[in-house]
DNA sequence: TTGCAGCCTGACACCGGTGTGAAGGTCAAG
DNA sequence: CTTGACCTTCACACCGGTGTCAGGCTGCAA
């Protein structure tokens, strides 16, 4: 299976398959013309790759991850990687930590500015029943 | 006040200050040799900047927001304004809600290897005990 | 005059997965 | 042989706030 067949396959552009050979994800043979050639576990693979790149680790937690959670549906474990995942595990929720502050900081500012908006309403208000 | 001064009273780099200008989000006057030259109320924009900063907004937005934001303490709304706070908290909503999505995956992930490492030491220990 | 601190502009680097394009080789079908 | 599809490598662009360096001007103090 060349390239564009594997990316057909994957929902993969090939510029992304490439690049994941590029960081060590994926491996290619070679066809004597320079083609790569990919054998049918790559789309297993390239599936694999995308599910991790999808829960935002990237491609170097990938690369030490992947010997672990290649074979298809049967992960094979290892210590090693579980901690890998449950150190993304705790650095995710520290993310979500940090946008739940985020959003207080800025639901303060848009509590200040309805309460400027009914404030400027009074006085307005007060400004008409003066005049 | 020239630059260095205002970087420290805000604790924005100069870098950062330079950039916020060519952003559109601080002015300065420019004293005869071409330096920088701000005004007292400066340090209240720029930490006006660096909150809004902080939460996540960038500088397109800020921008659009600044001049309602502007004034110290007492904010000065306008309904425009409001909503672009108002969209960016719905923004950071879902990019919350994708997070999570992202630690569920995850944890199905890591779910599946600890369960694969109980069999594996099911396994094991049956070797052992039939060899 | 020398030295140093401070200012100026302009530009590259970072991160990280992907889009895009150039310039060129390969191969099968007409 | 030509056409067109498919492949190769190399490289720039994106986003966005900041660090950092280069090369040069200004201004104050010794």
């Amino acid at each position: 299976m060349h390239i564009g067949e594997l990316a057909r396959r994957t929902g993969a552009s090939t510029r992304s398959l490439r690049y994941y050979e590029q960081r060590g994800l994926l491996c290619a043979r070679r066809d004597p013309n320079g083609y790569r050639s990919y054998d049918a576990e790559s789309v297993e693979t390239v599936a694999r790759i995308r599910e991790l790149l999808a829960t935002g680790l990237n491609t170097d937690t990938i690369r030490a991850l992947l010997p672990c959670a290649q074979g298809g549906p049967g992960l094979t474990p290892c210590a090693f990687s579980s901690g890998v995942v449950e150190q993304q595990m705790a650095q995710l929720d520290a993310e979500i930590a940090q946008l739940r502050e985020r959003r207080a900081a800025l639901g303060a500012y848009a509590e200040i500015m309805r309460e400027r908006r009914v404030q400027d309403r009074a006085l307005a208000a007060m400004a008409l029943r003066s005049a």
